[in-house]
DNA sequence: CTGAAAGCGCTTACAG
DNA sequence: CTGAAAGCGCTTACAG
């Protein structure tokens, strides 16, 4: 079958045009729903295309109509956890729009990173989104100027980029209130570096939701952190909390542990919420970590529209767009009480 | 500079061709280093390109060299665990050949999968790597009779393909070995679900490899099931081993939790070994994971090298190639006491 | 040593 | 309603 036509190689649209007895000026807009012709005609033509599985070469289609169908996503994320699922949301998307989407992972080298968004203009990407792992730092290469448009996702943008992210501040209220619904009078917040700016927004959000004086501890994003925060609460005099709201889930991890290991029991006697629902640690936790997930395949998806609307010349609105956070309720923290 | 040659758009041949006062062909010559021509012309076109910052059209040149420089890289591993690191060597291989790569997520869905590769194909992809998370299973489409090369990629491909994996009955040995240099007599392996061979093949090496009669348990890929392994080795009667190689980190930082708050000292009273080295896991662990390495990273530059050969049309041997697995030395498995 | 011409596989005004 | 022609931005025989 792929050989109609006698020559080597692919099938083109001459074989198409010439089975059908059309010119290929009639072939293409027939197959493109363009033009104006016999319904008889179009239909004819768009049979035999099908019989012999004519697939147009978007190279060469792209070469005139100036649209590629691929789109570049750039992360500095190598390892993964952000920009897997911002990759699937986006590859969803856009997949059934019959656009391909480029992964260039940059490890903050600003020299591959130039490479690789040449390689993505040499092949006339429709468009660019940049894809991270912190909200308050750039890639480490200038997109802006550039000839197709550009998305930031889940990576800080310039002020008048397009920029797409989770509202922390939301997720940390989300997360505070499922503490306070599930009866918690002494919350405590053990978190991340004060440098990033997410600490500080999911913090603020926390400070403002509850009753009483807040607790802030600060560390680092690991397990080892999350137990020497208990350490820290219980080896010293005074209240313990009965709630921990954690900066991420890696801490919340650390912590559950920690306080297993004290024999204090979760959630009954200290409830505990995460943050980011990374499945392998979220689920694993004994018992599992109710957390806030940041719906970063949303994000992935809503990406994957705007580029597109973009490249399609539709005008979007620069700015920051916030999306919400959703709670998953696990076992570490089990909300409201059903009413009795 | 984007503007020299008045038109509107991109820079192309012509503009650079008129500004070093030769024609289009001399120009793509030139730029090329084909034909033969005067050094003096040659390097007057070079600098010109150079200096308007001229890059080629890949989407023209691909239609007629018929070399896109893409390549598709198509995965059921949405978890990323695997397909991360095969990715980022892929892409660190390809990325100095100019080539770029699509990412496509299938998850086991042959109706997307199809989707993905038609996508693929019509943008004349140079070749691809498919990738999974198990060697004995393939991905949920037909890649043979395609008219680009094909490389399988830590997952199963037909006999007649050209397949990369891990030589696990190697990583197994390395694992076993540790194990018996630290000191331990009796090892039992912890490991996955009989059905995948990678747990056969690594069984099969750890039951050659000790001295003694082997015990192999069998459970899910889960940190419970470490635990609950634990459970069942000390809470029987009889000799309790005093090393553990487990079939992934997951089960073994289970069997590590397990054996501290049963107040057993690793590696002091139990050596283990863990696969995979996934870092988020093995680092993580009190104490951290000693643990076999597949090198993924690796393969995916062997796989990039491969496809790449392919496309150039260099011979490539089919059959299955095996690559070796390293040991990382955390501190749950010492290994060789330094000599005294 | 250099350039005019043909052509890759399509699409899109423009005629008829 | 349909097709011949021009052209997208390049490369590659082929002349000169």
């Amino acid at each position: 079958m792929n050989t109609i036509g006698g020559k080597r190689g692919r099938l083109t649209i001459h074989t198409v045009a010439a089975l059908a007895g059309v010119s290929i000026s009639t072939a293409s807009k027939a197959l493109n729903g363009s033009g104006r012709m016999s319904e008889e005609t179009r239909e004819r033509v768009k049979k035999v295309a099908q019989e012999v599985g004519f697939r147009p070469n978007a190279l060469a289609r792209g070469l005139i109509t100036k649209r590629s169908f691929t789109i570049g996503l750039l992360t500095n994320d190598t390892y993964g956890r952000f920009t897997l699922p911002v990759m699937a949301g986006i590859s969803e998307e856009l997949v059934g729009h019959g656009v391909s989407v480029f992964l260039c992972a940059i490890e903050d080298d600003p020299e591959r990173a130039r490479v690789h968004v040449d390689a993505m203009l040499d092949k006339s990407v429709d468009g660019i989104i940049a894809s991270g792992k912190r909200l308050d730092r750039q890639l480490p290469v200038d997109l802006s100027g550039l000839s197709v448009p550009v998305v930031y996702a889940f990576t800080k943008g310039p002020v008048d980029g397009v920029t797409l992210r989770s509202d922390d501040e939301q997720g940390a209220r989300l997360a505070t209130r499922c503490l306070m619904d599930a009866g918690c009078r002494r919350i405590v917040h053990v978190t991340g570096p004060k440098t990033f700016q997410s600490v500080r927004e999911r913090a603020d959000a926390y400070r403002t939701a509850i009753d009483g004086p807040p607790e802030v501890l600060h560390g680092v994003w690991s397990e080892a952190w999350g137990l020497e925060a208990v350490a820290q609460l219980w080896d010293r005099g005074g209240d313990k909390p009965d709630g921990i709201f954690c900066g991420n889930d890696q801490i919340a991890r650390g912590v559950v542990d920690g306080l297993r290991e004290r024999g204090i029991r979760v959630p009954d006697d200290v409830a505990v919420v995460g943050f980011d629902n990374w499945d392998i640690v979220a689920a694993q936790t004994r018992p599992p970590l109710t957390t806030v997930d940041m719906n970063l395949k949303t994000l992935g998806r809503e990406a994957g529209r705007l580029v597109l609307a973009m490249s399609e010349g539709r005008e979007v609105q620069p700015g920051i767009r916030k999306l919400p956070c959703s709670l998953v309720l696990r076992q570490s923290c089990r909300g409201l009480e059903p009413p009795a």
